[in-house]
DNA sequence: GTCTATAATCTGATAGAC
DNA sequence: GTCTATCAGATTATAGAC
């Protein structure tokens, strides 16, 4: 433990986590090298080696560090108060650095990351986490009358994912967040669909 | 030229380009190095530095070659008969190796691609390509009455394309082709509410 | 045009000092 | 725990024979 009083400077390990996850979100797996994380950090090389048994044990912690991140934000959204709609729309307006894509959803082009389940899985479970959350502010939306009932949650939910997954992909080929924003307006249009059919209107 | 009478065993620069497009496609270009394609084509490491002046070169003839074989694809599917939606339902539902995710799409998590524009501007030009055709098709809906008319043909369009693109991210990181069909039964379960507006019940 | 050598650099990992 | 030194193998590219 060897917990002293005052916040020391962050120790090795830490730093070392900090600076793949960095790196995985930018470069992906197969794009980083540990001497990269180690020039990123100035940590040396022996204490990567110390910590953990090699690049992909540190990639692991690190895509865990990052799909925390992703889960938390994704829940800040989805879970405040307002309509389903709202709360849908919400996390679909949320900040985004849009240019540099999905810390999570990168992962899963790297081919590396998807051989290996130690890597995958994490990644899996963060999706399909988000997943769960959207389906369940669907699901509560139509209880309440909010939403039309004929869709299926759970198919919505992998609509509304997918096109935040996907506006990444478009807007990174043409450098262009713009392209993002027209999947999300073209989406939140669809659903506004499904959200005015028995509301009054604004 | 050198055009003989019978077909030739294909020559070494269109083994590399192949070889290079499927090895793209497979693992990106940071995860492909030359002496992989040379060693999956059986051509000499001489070849390559011959036809190309270098890995960056041939991958560049390599993405052509793959955003002709998606453009080629798209058009199959959506140029053909029947109403708007019949003709997004047919280009959703077209047979597609969902696992392995698009061969162009992909080039974007590739951060050596996205930074060098004569790799980068094909993977854009192709999306671009698709998205286009996809809005002609909700505009020409549109115009014959076959789709509501509120909904902006290019955000549409990018809305659609994106869920393809973020299908295949659910889908590759579960190793679950069902992610990607959930994400289409959505999608056209919400594009359905658009085009069954003033048309006749089945 | 195609091939086999060869080379400089980088990659992922180990050894061992402090 | 952290560091520097070192290593075997891969990577990208060049030279030059055929």
């Amino acid at each position: 433990m060897t917990a002293s009083g005052k916040a020391p400077a962050q120790d090795a390990r830490t730093r070392l986590v900090e600076g793949m996850a960095d790196l995985l979100w930018e470069r992906g797996y197969v794009g980083t090298s540990p001497s990269a994380v180690l020039a990123r950090t100035g940590v040396g090389q022996g204490s990567l080696y110390h910590h953990f048994a090699g690049k992909q044990e540190l990639a692991v912690a690190a895509i865990h560090r990052n799909a925390d991140i992703l889960m938390r934000a994704a829940r800040d959204a989805l879970d405040g108060p307002g309509t389903a709609y709202e709360r849908l729309e919400r996390f679909l307006l949320r900040d985004r650095d849009v240019l540099r894509g999905c810390r999570i959803g990168r992962m899963t082009q790297d081919p590396d990351v998807v051989t290996a389940d130690p890597m995958r899985q994490p990644v899996a479970d963060a999706l399909a986490g988000v997943r769960a959350a959207i389906a369940a502010v669907i699901s509560e939306g139509q209880t309440r009358g909010e939403l039309a009932p004929g869709a299926a949650p759970d198919d919505l939910a992998a609509t509304i994912l997918s096109t935040l997954q996907g506006g990444y992909v478009l807007a990174r080929a043409e450098l262009d967040e713009e392209r993002f924003a027209a999947a999300v307006r073209g989406l939140l249009g669809l659903l506004r669909a499904l959200a005015t059919d028995d509301r009054p209107k604004g």
